[in-house]
RNA sequence: GCGAAAGUGGCGGAAUUGGCAGACGCGCCAGACUUAGGAUCUGGUCCCGCAAGGGGUGGGGGUUCGAGUCCCCCCUUUCGCACCA
């Protein structure tokens, strides 16, 4: 073995020798245990960063982890490559996007393998191709014809910097997620919506299954979901004799109902002005709070502002007519775009009619008191009713119950449940996506691209501007085409999809990523699914994880598969952080994973982002604590080396003159070597099939290096027998073959083997060995620490007690005192009470 | 406002089940080797105290023989949602 530790040459080494064994090729293997491990695809922004570092290092490590314990494991990666970035590049620089997206992922994909993870390339996949995004397209026209895919004008979300249409979902903030700085504006456009909403109920109960997910992403989507079960009640507009719905969560409160407010969007509005008695000041009065209500999209907390309509509503419960008035604060998308105000128990009604002087009225009380004659805010608990015609004196759950009931039987409403969530307008107005396969023809109408016409191929030179419309609309030889139904003039549909289609299901592809006559197999797929672990970052907890399944629910509904949740292990890893910011370009405080590739290998960078903080958690980068990792591994390659030296001539003597059998009594020294080994090896094993705290792997890991880097020439002094030492070793190399594979690689071959270790089982540690046989024991006096003795494993109380009670230090603390009792706790303490 | 997570040395973090707080690493201090050290090795490093001893896991209370860990109240930070009726 060379004597000086080579990342550079040893890396690049076992990286030529892993691919020309296609080391990390899995096939479908019936029979055999299989284990999907699946990391978040990247984006191909040209250059990989740390957090793309940290998230394939953790998933590397559970890879090679499954693979020595003989699993058949699936690790794949590709390239999420539709998307804006890129054809921003192309816009800046006249070139097309799919020369930057093909440039960049060639640069990606040496980075990767610089990186050495063990991936199955021939399964590589790139959304950006024909022979992937034709099964969008696919999906796309299953979905039509289910009624899940279809098009409606609506009020979107427009991001002026992009010149597209954005999903709620990447609004943030009021802003564009993608230009934090740029308000989202309102547009009215035709656009294509997946009917999401119809799965909502389905993607909350399925989250049942999802019990080796983050509460924190279950609870996120739950939110995003956001079912409420209420009560819809159709008021009466008074004069003008039409019902005007209501929903509420709390119908309870509805004999305080003292003003009724809609939204300044809501349809029945138009027919209220041309009804008014001067329209022109309530229309200008409407569209003022109208842009005020668009404003508070940005602003948060905007004040309350609203106007009176002059119209009033008759409450259906007890016949009271009451102001309709016009809100700022009301949605129209959410509920009936109308709500029933009772300020004396909903906070912001309360906010209004404060402001504008309008009646409060005290319909619940606290259980068990008398009502307030004045409130200061509203009382919003459960209580119970008063001043509720018949329904006064039931409790706000019996009420709400009774009273629902009463609305249906008397036909002025119903319960109802009503979803936070909407359906995803997945129609962008961008070039570099995939074309919507649908076509407009003036005879039929809207008609689909039929299956065996797809792919609908995007075509290349198109001249992007990065204005207005679709850069589609633009290119006559795209648009003009000729109707799949009556064969006429039609043309086709311009934008292209959101790319987080794109990303929906591309881990079914990696299972057969080359099948042409169906977007997946299902033989693959009936083999390597559930996906056994996935792991990405946070950040995707509401959009792609909830897309995705979704995506499933339809594929199950088609008869592609047949499960209904895809993932069966999420987890989700911390960001890499630089002086307390997430590392950016604009923030100056990136660090290129490629330059410490290179000044320090692969391996140190691997293991330092597996050190430096459990993985759930942010982890801040610091220029010394790579340096620590860079030592350790140092460390570890002279010691092996050395050791590797006299194990080998060792074995050579013995081969000459064998010795007698290994006697079975070790010495104390091999015992308390090998007892540190298989203990580490215990902690290590436990852990990577739970929790992951890899940080404290390799901080054990280093605990069996010093312990044997403290016993020098073991060999010459004769304490240690080589056997004992080739053990520790062996196992010290194998703990690193998770999270350092090079050096591992290298070291074992030192060790005399020959191959990867990842082709090595996972050694098995020794309970026995791994057990203490003496310990000290704490000795406390009222909970204080006083002494320590030291006994053997299998120790008695009564010994216990004696040698406690006979130590200096405790008799001190004893003197004179009467001992109350005296607590025991196995192998772990003894606590002498006294008084 | 609602929801979630977190708060431990100078720093990253450990303590998995209520049982020795601070493993491991960084940094720092001292020493060895050295022409030299940003290499390597050895020792030290929670705070107060010469010591005996005392204090200590955001703050306050509680349960317990014993609390970083459990319970109650409060503070702070981060993240998500945010006028969702």
């Amino acid at each position: 073995m060379d004597t000086n530790y080579d990342p550079q040459k040893i890396e690049v080494k076992w990286q030529e020798l892993w691919e020309k064994q296609n080391l990390f090729d899995a096939d479908v293997a019936p029979g055999r245990k299989k284990y999907y491990v699946l990391e978040m695809l990247p984006y191909p922004s040209g250059d990989i960063h740390m957090g793309h570092v940290r998230n394939y290092s953790i998933g590397d490590a559970l890879a090679r982890y499954m693979s020595m314990k003989g699993f058949n494991v699936l690790h794949p990666i590709g390239w999420d490559s539709f998307g804006l970035p890129a054809e921003n590049a192309a816009i800046k620089h006249q070139r097309p996007p799919a020369e930057f997206t093909f440039a960049y992922i060639d640069r990606m994909r040496q980075q990767l393998k610089r990186l050495g993870v063990s991936y199955d390339w021939r399964r590589e996949v790139t959304t950006c191709v024909p022979e992937y995004y034709r099964w969008n397209q696919w999906f796309f026209l299953k979905m039509y014809e289910r009624g899940l895919a279809y098009r409606k004008k609506s009020r979107v979300n427009w991001c002026p910097q992009c010149e597209t249409v954005l999903a709620n979902e990447q609004v943030v903030d009021g802003c564009c997620w993608r230009h934090e700085e740029t308000p989202v504006v309102e547009k009215e456009l035709e656009q294509w919506f997946l009917k999401i909403t119809d799965y909502a109920e389905r993607l909350l109960d399925d989250m049942k299954e999802l019990v080796r997910w983050p509460e924190r992403v279950l609870t996120m989507q739950q939110n995003w979901i956001g079912k409420s079960k209420g009560t819809e009640v159709d008021f009466k507009v008074v004069e003008l004799d039409l019902p005007l719905r209501v929903f509420t969560t709390r119908v309870d409160t509805i004999f305080g109902c003292t003003v009724v407010f809609v939204a300044a969007e809501h349809p029945l509005l138009e027919k209220m002005i041309a009804a008014s008695k001067n329209p022109q000041k309530l229309r200008s009065e409407v569209e003022r709070i109208k842009q005020s209500a668009i404003r508070q999209r940005a602003e948060v907390n905007l004040e309350k502002d609203g106007v009176a309509t002059g119209f009033t509503a008759r409450n259906p419960y007890n016949g009271e007519a009451v102001p309709v008035w016009v809100a700022n604060f009301v949605l129209t998308e959410y509920g009936t775009g109308a709500v029933m105000a009772v300020p004396a128990h909903d906070q912001r009604d309360f906010e209004f009619c404060t402001a504008f002087d309008l009646p409060i009225r005290n319909v619940i009380v606290p259980k068990g008191e008398e009502p307030q004659v004045k409130l200061e805010a509203a009382f919003t608990d459960y209580g119970k009713l008063v001043n509720s015609g018949p329904y006064t004196g039931l409790s706000s759950e019996r009420a709400i119950e009774r009273m629902t009931q009463d609305a249906e039987s008397d036909g002025f409403g119903k319960g109802t449940i009503q979803y936070r969530i909407k359906d995803w307008g997945i129609s962008r107005q961008r070039y570099w996506g995939t074309p919507i396969p649908m076509v407009y023809c003036n005879g039929c109408g809207v008609v689909p691209v039929p299956e065996k016409d797809l792919p609908v191929l995007l075509p290349a030179d198109i001249k992007l501007t990065g204005t207005g419309q679709s850069p589609l609309a633009g290119a006559p030889e795209f648009v003009r085409t000729t109707c799949p139904k009556c064969g006429g003039p039609a043309r086709r549909e311009t934008d292209t999809m959101d790319t987080f289609v794109d990303s929906s299901w591309y881990f079914y592809r990696y299972t057969d990523s080359k099948i042409d006559t169906a977007p997946i197999s299902k033989e693959a797929v009936d083999y390597w699914f559930p996906v056994d672990q996935y792991i990405g970052g946070i950040e995707h907890a509401i959009l792609h994880l909830i897309y995705m399944r979704f995506f499933t629910k339809v594929m199950e509904d088609i008869g592609l598969v047949s499960f209904s949740e895809p993932v069966a292990r999420l987890f989700t890893q911390g960001m890499v952080i630089k002086d307390g910011a997430k590392m950016s370009k604009s923030k100056g405080n990136v660090v290129d994973p490629t330059a410490m590739f290179e000044k320090y290998g692969a391996d140190t960078v691997r293991l330092y982002m597996l050190f430096a903080a459990p993985p759930e958690k942010d982890l801040d980068w610091s220029d010394t604590g790579i340096e620590g990792a860079w030592r350790f591994l140092n460390r570890v390659y002279r010691v092996i080396s050395k050791h590797a030296d006299n194990v080998r001539a060792v074995e050579s003597l013995l081969r000459k003159a064998p010795r007698p059998a290994a006697s079975p009594e070790y010495t104390p020294e091999e015992r308390q070597l090998l007892r540190k080994a298989h203990q580490v090896l215990r902690h290590v094993t436990d852990d990577m099939e739970e929790r992951w705290h890899f940080n404290t792997d390799i901080a054990l890991t280093m605990e069996l290096l010093n312990e044997l880097a403290e016993m020098e020439s073991p060999i010459s002094e004769g304490t240690i027998r080589s056997e004992i030492v080739k053990e520790t070793l062996e196992v010290l190399v194998l703990i690193l073959a998770l999270f350092t594979p090079h050096i591992a690689d290298e070291l074992w071959e030192g060790l005399g083997h020959s191959g990867a270790t990842l082709r090595v089982a996972w050694p098995a540690y020794d309970a026995a060995l791994a057990a203490e046989e003496e310990l000290e024991l704490p000795v406390q006096v009222n909970g204080k620490l006083r002494a320590r003795i030291r006994v053997t494993i299998d120790v008695t109380e009564e010994e216990i007690r004696r040698l406690a009670q006979a130590d200096e230090k405790v008799a001190q603390h004893l003197n004179g005192r009467q001992i109350v009792k005296i607590i025991i706790v196995p192998q772990k303490l003894i606590n002498i009470v006294v008084k």
